[in-house]
DNA sequence: TACAATT
């Protein structure tokens, strides 16, 4: 028989062709054993390369673990065995997560920092790629802690650590989020969704443009982009065709989309932004001037200033259809839905956008940068504590070139009593010469 | 107001 307070312990890394009989006498070292199951595919039978191991004391568990895990490598395997109590035996009970460490400190400090609580079993701070600290920690210590330790930083986050399930929620959320699921525009126009989402945006860009007023912050942005892009301007003048820096493909079925008349074929391919402050068209300053408007503001319902808009964007079309003709392609099809886990792109691909208004967040950062390129990744910062944006954010492309059109485009631009600063995001590694 | 994603 087992004892009472018996531990089920996990042994991973196990060659898959050891079985029970192999493993017995490896384990067996350390205490009687009660049971040994290796794990095996439920329908296939298959070898899962890890087991469960109970011993009849729990002091064999424990001397089992210290002996093995992560000490010793079975032939045949590149990582060290894994001997540590099941994830049945409670362990969300014990694992603390601790947030906002400075940069700097390591797991010695941690340790120190939640000794007096009582005896830590695992203190690991989690780490970037690069091996820089992300300012998390995951700590388990024999009892919880739920004091914040005297000396520490007031803004120390200490909780519970994410048990898997949650983790697998986030996961399954962050995953939602990228793929738009979330996203009402998606929702409203379903498989016509980026195409409408263009069209809406330029018909708010040309009244923004045409009357002066904004009717929320991306009108503003999309109306100066459209000065910028310079494709063409009201008086019919069409500029010169220019290689767009990614993005020429229309997306099938758009020419027969929904408002054909609008969407006149012309031969203009592309655009390539200019600086801000073109002449001859309204300029920035007289953009942006009633204040800020909640976003979104481009749902089609009665009442709303764009659907006046669209009604008179019928007419603008028909006055200047080779004005109007380039929207299908002046903004970019959107990016290809790619789930990514890498949110940075490579070096010379990522912006370091400031001065942002405090209502814009990813969908705007991405909105505002999606006609210069792929947007890989756009990210405001928000303050933990508020989730109030921290008016700065992060946008990468997927080539250099698109990067430095959103510069030259947007460095500057400017937002209500505002410029925004667009920069090449400073490398981690600087400064660290190792 | 200034350079990230934390389990």
């Amino acid at each position: 028989m087992k004892d009472h307070d018996a531990i089920k312990l996990f042994v991973g890394q196990i060659p898959r062709n050891l079985e029970e009989s192999d493993l017995k006498p490896l384990f067996e070292e350390f205490g009687r054993i009660y049971e040994l199951t290796v794990l095996k595919d439920r329908f296939t039978g298959m070898h899962k390369g890890c087991a469960f191991l109970t011993y009849c004391a729990r002091d064999s568990a424990l001397k089992a673990q210290s002996a093995l895990h992560e000490q010793k490598t079975l032939p045949g395997m590149n990582r060290p065995i894994q001997v540590k109590p099941a994830d049945s035996e409670g362990r969300g009970d014990r694992k603390l997560f601790v947030g906002m460490l400075g940069k700097q400190q390591s797991e010695d400090d941690v340790r120190r920092l939640f000794e007096p609580f009582g005896q830590i079993e695992e203190c690991t701070i989690l780490r970037g790629p690069d091996g820089a600290s992300k300012g998390g920690s995951t700590e388990r210590g024999l009892a919880p802690c739920l004091a914040v330790p005297q000396g520490a930083s007031s803004s120390l986050v200490v909780k519970f650590a994410d048990t898997d399930k949650e983790r697998t929620l986030r996961r399954m959320h962050q995953m939602a989020g990228q793929l738009g699921i979330f996203n009402p525009m998606t929702i409203q126009f379903g498989a016509y969704g980026a195409y409408t989402q263009a069209i809406m945006q330029q018909q708010a860009a040309l009244m923004a443009a045409a009357q002066g007023t904004c009717l929320n912050p991306m009108a503003a942005i999309a109306a100066a982009q459209m000065q910028q892009m310079a494709a063409f301007n009201v008086s019919g003048l069409v500029a010169a065709p220019l290689t767009p820096s990614s993005g020429t493909s229309t997306p099938p079925g758009i020419s027969t989309a929904p408002v054909p008349s609008i969407a006149t074929p012309i031969g203009v391919n592309g655009f390539s932004p200019l600086p801000p402050q073109t002449n001859g068209q309204p300029t920035s300053e007289t953009i942006y001037t009633n204040g800020i408007h909640p976003y979104p503001a481009q749902s089609p319902t009665v009442a709303d200033p764009l659907q006046q808009a669209y009604a008179g964007m019928q007419h603008y079309a028909a006055a200047y259809p080779t004005a109007y003709a380039p929207i299908s392609q002046a903004f970019p099809q959107q990016a290809p839905i790619i789930p990514q886990q890498q949110r940075e792109g490579p070096e010379g691909c990522n912006l370091f956008i400031y001065h942002l208004p405090q209502e814009f967040g990813d969908a705007e950062l991405t909105q505002m940068f999606l006609p210069f390129g792929n947007v890989i990744s756009a990210k405001v910062f928000v303050d933990r504590a508020t989730n109030q944006s921290k008016c700065f954010g992060f946008v990468s492309f997927d080539n250099p070139t698109s990067a430095q059109a959103a510069i030259q485009a947007m460095n500057g631009f400017q937002i209500g009593m505002k410029r925004l600063k667009v920069q090449l995001k400073r490398p981690k590694d600087a400064n660290r010469p190792y």
